[in-house]
DNA sequence: GTTCGACTCGTACAGTGTTCGATTCCACTC
DNA sequence: GAGTGGAATCGAACACTGTACGAGTCGAAC
């Protein structure tokens, strides 16, 4: 019955005699065909002749397709560069941070599909992980908080973006401009909106806006909240010794079932 | 090359005259599957001969599998309920509408696949949406501050909820509970986090601290930010005008194509 | 009783990830 | 140089997948 955790990252890379075929050359292939044509149409097979070797070949340098999404995965989290924290304010840093992932989400839009479901625990998230920690110790975070502060900040980031990424696919399948697409998608909206007509006032309302800088602005909007959001945290923290636990989450779930999700205090 | 854009809500629908198979019965035995089984055992076979009928007869209900999906999608929505704002204060319907999405996810993980990358413009996705813009409209957002808000905590909720399921997943699949899961995947992140004596100290820290209780924490912790930020901006507004545009954004793009995202300003 | 549309469903197609066993190739020893 | 063992490649095959198509069934209206 009980299986053992594994990864990629689990295993060793296998040794290398002649190496006519190696893993970073399949990730390279494998990054480009993404890239370029989306996750539909990285298959094996396409991937084996896009390297000119036999579609199983691959099979040899990864047990199977989804240690190859691990190592592709972890390719993009080398690009969400965290800014040096000791050349700027936290915020600064936090801010640009978040700005950097956005924009390498751009450029690889298929990630988003299986960030939050695959284990990030490649040596590049590890990278990324240490710096966006630190980033938290110097604004003054100790001990847990500091990686839940850059696990609020990352939640965030990953969650507006998905939209955004599937908005521009969307934008892409359709050859539509962003503005064609709103106007061909608001009928949908207005009839299904029309059991709840503040709803509908608002999107008639706001219908004039571009979507994009709508997009722009949004992500302004929630990204300065959470620094708010931290920053106070981070006031309140200096004058009382809070203490984190809300009440009803027990300290220790009794047994492997973990059902201490209580609602929110009243 | 124009396409148009197309989802199940544009379409009527079909006519019901002797109605052996319906929508809703479909997409009930599709989320039956989904909840039991999870994401790949929903199979346009398997559900076939769960509902009794021919494998193919589904498709006269549903264009394809992607409506199917945007439907039972739409079920979930149907779950994440907003309490009534004019109950409470918008903090606490903020917060327990976060901690009821979460419940729900927990209920089916299997809708974090897509719940970014699907559209959610069907009626309990708008119903939700509704309920939630009149929470921060009784906040005290005004115009497109509303959304931003609604879109803020969306955002967050499942930000950080994904990988808590990824987790839960892992979890089933191995049959180990989660200290033992912790233990197991230990040393791969020791190694990784070699390099990073900060980093690897900090895991040392608190690797006796209990997995669900930290994440619970976790979520905790990130919802009270965004609350406070969102706080703040209703403080900072109360007195003076703010101009929300930060420089460098272009308040219209010239043309379709959209990089009006700018750095965070410095 | 016929006709027409709603509805069901079997077959078939092109594609997928992966297993297995055979095959090639190279570095090494005797 | 012949021989051996493992590294690496690869072709064929298996069990799936979503879906197009066309033939078939059924119920009601004329």
């Amino acid at each position: 019955m009980k299986e053992h955790f594994s990864s990629v990252w689990t295993r060793e890379q296998r040794a290398a005699k002649s190496p006519t075929l190696s893993r970073a050359q399949i990730v390279r292939a494998a990054m480009e065909l993404l890239d370029a044509e989306g996750l539909d149409a990285l298959s094996m097979r396409r991937l084996g002749t896009k390297l000119g070797s036999g579609t199983t070949s691959v099979y040899w340098h990864v047990a199977h397709k989804d240690e190859l999404l691990e190592l592709v995965l972890d390719e993009v989290y080398g690009e969400f560069t965290v800014p040096d924290v000791r050349e700027t304010t936290w915020r600064n840093a936090a801010s640009s941070f978040a700005y950097a992932i956005r924009q390498a989400l751009f450029k690889h839009p298929w990630v988003i599909s299986f960030i939050g479901t695959t284990p990030a625990i490649g040596p590049n998230a590890m990278r990324m992980m240490s710096g966006l920690v630190a980033t938290f110790d110097q604004a003054g975070f100790r001990g847990p908080d500091q990686d839940y502060a850059a696990s609020t900040l990352l939640a965030y980031v990953f969650g507006v973006t998905a939209p955004e990424l599937s908005w521009r696919s969307m934008l892409e399948r359709t050859g539509l401009d962003s503005n064609e697409l709103n106007a061909s998608i608001q009928p949908v909206v207005e009839k299904a909106a029309a059991d709840y007509p503040e709803l509908a006032a608002r999107y008639a309302e706001f219908r004039h806006l571009d979507v994009d800088t709508s997009r722009a602005l949004n992500f302004e909007f929630g990204l300065t909240c959470i620094l708010d959001g931290l920053e106070a945290r981070l006031n309140r923290a200096a004058s009382p010794p809070a203490n984190h636990l809300p009440p009803g989450v027990r300290v220790r779930s009794p047994k492997g079932n973990d059902e201490n999700d209580a609602p929110a205090p009243h």
